[in-house]
DNA sequence: GTCTATATAGAGATAGAC
DNA sequence: GTCTATCTCTATATAGAC
């Protein structure tokens, strides 16, 4: 036993995600990371040459992740209502961390795009599109068990978690984002 | 008759909001301003001290002119169902505008707020919530003349499209915006 | 009201020692 | 892998002439 401890790569991921979860990416600088990290500047630029790889990294590290949890909701033996219900859930998560005013890694991104590089861009793209692909699969399972109604567009769904955790966590906090969603449940039901 | 120029102070306002709406606060600079409206980097800091200043002055216009628009949709006689397609599609004609890659100021500011002092926070707060409370008056008048279903709340409207938005202008654009206004109001309706 | 010039601070990034 | 030191660029902001 004994702790494992954390490699520094992953720990300036750690910080860098959070920083721009909450403050944004061009209000996250390399010092903000080594500050956080307690190594110098010139250490975090070995772990990562330049702001964009190091964004590079942290998308598709996201990218995994989050569809790794989303698998799990999709596996689950339960209806498509209640994988709705789960799917949403993710999203409020993320706000209830912390100082409950995290939003989604894409989500603030996609506000700072033009600060992307194509690749970078490509990226939060891939995000959006496989987020449409995995509520789509929901909504048609729902309208295969009767739980909710036929023929929703999973746009919506995506453009409410997405604007509610921004708006939410401006003003009203996860309460405000649970109304949100338990709305959009309600609206979605067979 | 003669084309009455716009005033300087005027012209910056419009360039700087124009640049945030579509690459944000942090993306934008005293020089972006002043290379587009064509005068130096000091002659911008004689209208506003501040970028905080400027900020300022640009909330207030928006909201402003935002909530003058917004109330002739509130006053003119139609349905409350008609009135909410078209609160909605004047942030679709946002989407529309030039290159299709503007969001809300506000929506672009709410991500960033952290860059933003508390007094300049506040009225991006003041703008969310006279916002709702303009949805809220359509869907009560809906309800009232059987157009909208009765207990919907506000917040779902404004999130989704605030996340309609930067979703759509990041991929699907004006056309993919339109079905989630569509897909909303088809919620939304009685 | 606009200009030139400058102050100051911070950013991303690199070189090279240990 | 981390450090010190430095480079270069750009940011906000100010002083003072015209």
């Amino acid at each position: 036993m004994g702790t494992a401890k954390t490699d520094t790569r992953t720990r300036i991921l750690d910080v860098a995600q959070d920083l721009i979860q909450r403050h944004g990416l061009n209000a996250m600088s390399f010092k903000d990371l080594s500050d956080a990290v307690g190594i110098r500047k010139a250490s975090v630029h070995h772990h990562f040459a330049t702001k964009a790889e190091m964004v590079r990294a942290l998308l598709e590290r996201y990218q995994v992740e989050f569809q790794q949890i989303v698998r799990k909701v999709l596996d689950s033996k339960v209806s498509g209502k209640t994988k709705l219900k789960r799917y949403c859930g993710l999203f409020l998560q993320t706000l209830e961390e912390g100082d409950q005013d995290k939003s989604c890694l894409c989500g603030m991104l996609v506000a700072e795009l033009y600060s992307l590089d194509e690749p970078e861009a490509a990226l939060v793209r891939k995000f959006f599109r496989s987020n449409i692909d995995s509520i789509q699969a929901i909504l048609d399972e729902g309208a295969q068990d009767g739980s909710l109604s036929p023929g929703s567009s999973p746009d919506i769904v995506l453009a409410a978690l997405e604007g509610g955790l921004l708006t939410a966590r401006c003003d009203g906090g996860p309460e405000r984002f649970s109304t949100i969603i338990r709305q959009l449940i309600k609206m979605l039901s067979a």
